[in-house]
DNA sequence: CCTTTATTCAACAATGTGTTGATTATTTAT
DNA sequence: ATAAATAATCAACACATTGTTGAATAAAGG
């Protein structure tokens, strides 16, 4: 008698049309000039219907960042821990990495519309914190012992999952010409080596 | 007979208020909320006013932003290339970063505003960009060679630049509790090392 | 003191918001 | 195929914010 949520067709179809047309309308004015009367209009729906589904257009990019979200949740949920350190990481990629470039590629316009020059800090903010949630959960990390840490293990993860972030947008915003097996090469080197060891700078002694 | 823009201390005073109740009223409901009206309101001046000093309040934002960035390139310019590469980076922290800390530290609220949960991806950008150019410029990675490097330069310092903006906010949001000669400490070792070798996990090989 | 000019004030049209109730159209299930 | 359910449409509404105006007032600098 009763059905699952958003399985009528009317749902499926205009919501989709509101969040293609989302998308399109930050890439060309951005998040903030961007209004509900734009969204609709694009959308070929009335502005009425927005409002079925929506409260503002906060929270249709709260529903929609949390998608993806989850998506990537799941695809570190695969991964399992970091046991088999062995120098093969300088030259195969770790499979969840490429998933991971490859989840990015096959979703550019979206990733492009939250994480690109008109995008949403607050997404990046939680992006981050799910991606350290997670990896930490599975113990990706669990060969990290505290006594050894050279650094708070706070700034440690704060450091490396920005710079995965800063390398994911670069590579998003000059339209992704790399494959995402090479860049998951290059985030192992710059992460296991270090990045200016990867850059070529060496330290004496 | 002509006299500066903005030695009136009238419009000193003006644009002082706008500043603060704008660093205020992010802090209290973030950049998208905020009205026109509200930052007026605060400041106690009218509405009228704020129109003879910005636009609008992206104008407001980007003005703030650039005095920002100003400040920050003038730290950098004073900072020389990284010729004198040892085993002293891992003990004592360079100067020009330290530096850097201590400005953000000054500038917290305002830091805050811009780079916080409720900040501006925008300025995250241009920020990253400016940094960039400027350590380019005055030849602070001199000794990379290109035919060196392990991966591609444009992605080792979108990773680099990244992460210390990414330890850079947690330092912020966390209430910069480490001294600015820490913070730079504790950066240096991320990047001299590697972020892996400092996590205290090491390579076999 | 006097000139300059920044600020104030009230008013304006324009745009967007979020909500309403009645109507129409579409979907699902029988 | 048809009926019941419900999603989408439409017009209208009060409300808030915006950006601009011209005239009056206040404060600064020389």
């Amino acid at each position: 008698m009763t059905q699952d949520l958003a399985t009528d067709r009317r749902i499926l179809r205009t919501r989709l049309a509101i969040q293609t047309a989302f998308v399109s309308l930050v890439k060309e004015k951005g998040f903030d000039a961007l209004s509900v009367t734009d969204i609709t209009t694009r959308a070929n729906i009335n502005r009425g219907t927005f409002y079925l589904h929506y409260t503002d257009k906060y929270d249709l990019l709260e529903q929609i960042e949390a998608g993806i979200i989850q998506n990537l949740q799941g695809i570190i949920q695969q991964a399992g821990a970091l046991d088999a350190l062995d120098s093969n990481i300088l030259v195969e990629p770790l499979p969840v990495m490429v998933e991971f470039f490859e989840y990015l590629r096959d979703n550019a316009p979206l990733m492009h519309a939250v994480l690109g020059l008109r995008g949403d800090i607050a997404f990046q903010t939680r992006l981050k914190r799910a991606i350290e949630a997670n990896i930490v959960n599975i113990g990706f990390f669990a060969p990290m012992k505290d006594e050894n840490l050279l650094v708070p293990r706070e700034y440690f993860l704060s450091y490396i999952i920005s710079a995965h972030l800063g390398v994911i947008q670069l590579w998003l915003q000059s339209g992704c010409r790399e494959s995402p097996q090479e860049m998951a090469l290059i985030l192992s080197r710059l992460s296991f080596k270090g990045p200016l060891y990867a850059s070529g700078i060496s330290l004496e002694n």
